[in-house]
RNA sequence: GCCGCGAUCGUCUAGGGGACUAGGACCCCGGAUUCUCAGUCCGGAAACCGGGGUUCGAAUCCCCGUAGCGGUACCA
């Protein structure tokens, strides 16, 4: 990619405001791409649709996108500042008798395509009536060649190609229209995008060529499917970003994931730093085939980042995430939690009862809570009643000898009082829970666990 | 229907004529971690879509087929 390269970013708002997951990899790759050759991004939002494009779900999407860290340098424009310049090119392609008016509706083109074969595109008449839509005039022969970085020249004869509607009866232009003039004006020389785009991408070459223009060069990315093989979508978790940051996911660690949706390093290396996909990743290599976005491959890379923090960043982000503050019990809390959770979220399921009573899991309290539970969780109680100093290790001295005591495997002793203290049957480890819980409070929640189990 | 795109373990991928007994990662399974596991470590199972070519030799190049996906709007 050549330096100083304005990449075009483009995006439709959705309805509800998502920046679904697939436009959120072509971003990432338009900004890696950018980076690695110090390329200018230019973010677009589409608005020609105005019932989607309010201004409250392009908001949406730009704060998603600075959560994924993804920065631009321009934009968004809007399609209705472009509105002139894009008047003047359809004016200058119908003097030119590049384009010419025509009144066929659909149910016409498809008489005439009845008529002439379905593998030929529509040709019509020219008529005098500056209240019907414009049409581009294609030649019949010959073809129009995509020259796609990802994939090489891609072959699309003109003769399958309608002549196509590039402004509406009102005067409005169309899609296809619109961002070839505004590639061309703008700059543009990296256009980096879906693969639902390639069989477009003659309609804007040949609406480039008519109008004189060189085109810029194109790369389509290979879509993102869900589980199920179809087009990700709402029906499969987690679809957009912001469901990603909802669920407790790192913006490296996604950032990470969606650049391995599609493209791969040929060492093998799975788990970079985004400084590393910077200098490593190049839109050349991309891969050709649709990728299926898998959530737990997501949450293991997740986990892997959430390790390496510091503590201090770690329960920045916990607290962030929580909406709590970010003080020395919950940096406590994050301190024992850090190895095991693999999402913001998951923390709070490890440190919880650090914050609130046991949680209720039958489940847990039947498994665990059998025979030989109340004399361990006694034996426990007394060790820990006399106990002075009230830290991990001293927890652990205190306890250690249980099992050999009562002659109860450790797991008989210590899961009753995990039970006991947190409700469930997974936590972070027991000396290092109790030690943070304090003395008096583990004393009280097992003496309530005795309680319970004599009733 | 027409035009186009790609096809390697369940998933993400490496692979560019011999280094392939096809490598890595997730998931899954088994073991370990004299406390849990959803953490960590070790081990295991698991794939070249089918058929023809080209070649001494094909996962790799060519053709056909197959199922899949995308486009085919006075949508973006």
């Amino acid at each position: 990619m050549s330096e100083d390269s304005p990449i075009r970013l483009r995006f439709a708002p959705s309805p509800t405001g998502a920046l679904h997951i697939g436009g959120a990899r072509t971003a990432l790759y338009n900004w890696l791409a950018a980076r690695h050759g110090g390329g200018e991004l230019v973010l677009r939002i589409e608005d020609t649709d105005r019932e989607r494009s309010t201004e409250k779900n392009v908001a949406q999407i730009l704060d998603a996108m600075e959560w994924l860290g993804l920065d631009w340098d321009v934009g968004p424009v809007s399609q209705a500042s472009r509105a002139g310049h894009h008047a003047e090119a359809l004016q200058r392609l119908l003097d030119s008798g590049a384009a010419y008016h025509d009144s066929a509706t659909a149910k016409d083109v498809e008489a005439w395509k009845a008529e002439h074969g379905a593998g030929r595109g529509y040709r019509g008449e020219p008529v005098e009536d500056a209240g019907a839509a414009v049409r581009l005039r294609v030649p019949d022969e010959g073809e129009t060649v995509v020259q796609d970085l990802i994939r090489g020249p891609v072959r699309f004869p003109n003769r399958s190609y309608d002549d196509f509607v590039i402004a509406r009866g009102d005067g409005s232009v169309l899609y296809n229209f619109a961002v070839a003039v505004d590639d061309a004006e703008m700059g543009i020389t990296e256009v980096v995008r879906g693969d639902d785009h390639l069989s477009n991408t003659p309609k804007q070459l040949l609406v480039l060529a008519a109008l004189g223009h060189e085109p810029p060069h194109y790369a389509h990315l290979p879509l993102l499917h869900g589980p199920d093989g179809k087009k990700l979508s709402k029906r499969h978790g987690a679809a957009s970003v912001q469901e990603l940051r909802e669920a407790g996911y790192l913006p490296a660690a996604v950032r990470n994931y969606l650049a391995l949706l599609g493209w791969g390093t040929d060492d093998d290396t799975t788990v970079m730093p985004t400084e590393e996909l910077v200098v490593r990743f190049r839109v050349e290599d991309v891969g050709r085939s649709a990728a299926i976005f898998d959530e737990k491959k997501l949450r293991w890379l997740n986990g892997r980042f959430m390790r390496e923090m510091s503590l201090e960043d770690y329960t920045a982000a916990v607290a962030r995430h929580l909406g709590r503050d970010p003080d020395e019990r919950l940096r406590a809390a994050c301190a024992i939690a850090q190895e095991k959770a693999q999402t913001l979220a998951g923390v709070w399921d490890l440190i919880r009862f650090l914050f609130e009573p046991p949680v209720e899991d039958e489940k847990a309290w039947d498994k665990v809570m059998k025979d030989g539970a109340p004399a361990a969780l006694e034996a426990a109680h007394a060790a820990l009643e006399g106990l002075s100093t009230f830290d991990p290790q001293a927890v652990e001295a205190a306890l250690s000898p249980i099992p050999d005591r009562i002659g109860a495997k450790p797991g008989k002793v210590y899961q009753p009082i995990r039970v006991a203290i947190t409700g469930t049957s997974v936590s972070p480890g027991i000396f290092e829970s109790l030690a943070a819980l304090g003395r008096e409070e583990s004393l009280s929640r097992i003496d309530a666990a005795l309680a319970r189990l004599r009733s």
